[in-house]
DNA sequence: CATATATAATTAGCCGCCATACTATATGGC
DNA sequence: GCCATATAGTATGGCGGCTAATTATATATG
């Protein structure tokens, strides 16, 4: 139940129309949904942090590396583009939880690392964000919790040419 | 299987971390996955339309009203607001599948409608997508889909202060 | 050594979404 | 009839993602 707004709308009208395969559809929508509410409530938690779901990702990226991390590398780590990690930085650097450092052996490179507020932020978020996660799947049962993954894994298959990773 | 890079990357230090409950974040990461393959192949359909997801879904929406509908009325349904609705019909315009017409009786008003451009690739794009959606959840049969959607529900039940559908 | 090529980060411009603020027009109450 | 308020649509600016182009620096090769 619970479907977003617009796949109601959809829902329905595939329903008025007759098309084939409504049950299909509306699984669809209901999964859709879902995601759609994790990321909400996921940004919601995150939000109060001047975090977003990108940054976070940054940000736990770099709390895992002492020894801070090139952008480049952040980039790959996180599986975006090098210019889309240059903006989540500037956002990071704004919220003072990281530093841009330059690298003296390479004056091309930088070296990212967490500021002192940056490693507490970190620590409160992941601390949050782990109990929040376990509590999403919390009243599933170790069995169901296999069903759900061979299921999801089985719609997997019938997806995308490219799939979670790309074709280049 | 088959996460996104970025879930790759948190599970992998999730684990390392010993944080509770792994396989809780693992089954998000893998639901939140599979949306975001879904989204992609389901952009990758509707591009070479000139149609996006949300484009898609007013269109729907227009395809259904014969005698057209308000941007307000549109926003509504859809459940954005109505500046995504401007924006959103400003690309849909470009693409020359709709037309925005004056309200004689209230000039602050519009009416959209679909070109004949506009319902042809309302037609084709609508057949493409019902068939691709069948064949997404093709391959699960009747019981699995109740458990799906059962353990999808459940799962939903978690969520959101909010839940899809909004606070306000 | 000079020049070509590769690499690091950034900028610029596009998209879709949002929230907020604005303009124009309608409408209800006095 | 006039003014306050509500409503319709849009502009603005932010975020986060992308691609392509730019700038600076390194490196490899003739």
């Amino acid at each position: 139940m619970n479907l977003e707004q617009k796949y109601q709308a959809l829902l329905q009208e595939a329903q008025r129309r007759q098309l084939p395969d409504v049950a299909g559809i509306r699984l669809c929508f209901q999964t859709l949904s879902l995601a759609s509410a994790i990321d909400r409530d996921c940004a919601a938690l995150l939000t109060p942090h001047g975090l977003s779901e990108g940054r976070f990702v940054l940000l736990f990226l770099l709390d895992a590396a002492s020894e801070g991390l090139a952008p480049n590398v952040l980039a790959e780590q996180a599986g975006i583009t090098r210019a889309t990690v240059t903006g989540l930085l500037d956002g990071l650097e704004r919220e003072a939880l990281i530093e841009r450092q330059a690298n003296a052996s390479d004056r091309r490179a930088l070296n990212i690392e967490l500021t002192r507020k940056g490693k507490q932020v970190a620590k409160k978020v992941f601390d949050q964000h782990s109990r929040w996660i376990a509590g999403l799947f919390g009243n599933l049962s170790t069995p169901e919790r296999q069903q759900l993954a061979t299921l999801l894994d089985k719609v997997a298959t019938n997806l995308g040419a490219s799939g979670p990773g790309k074709t280049q």
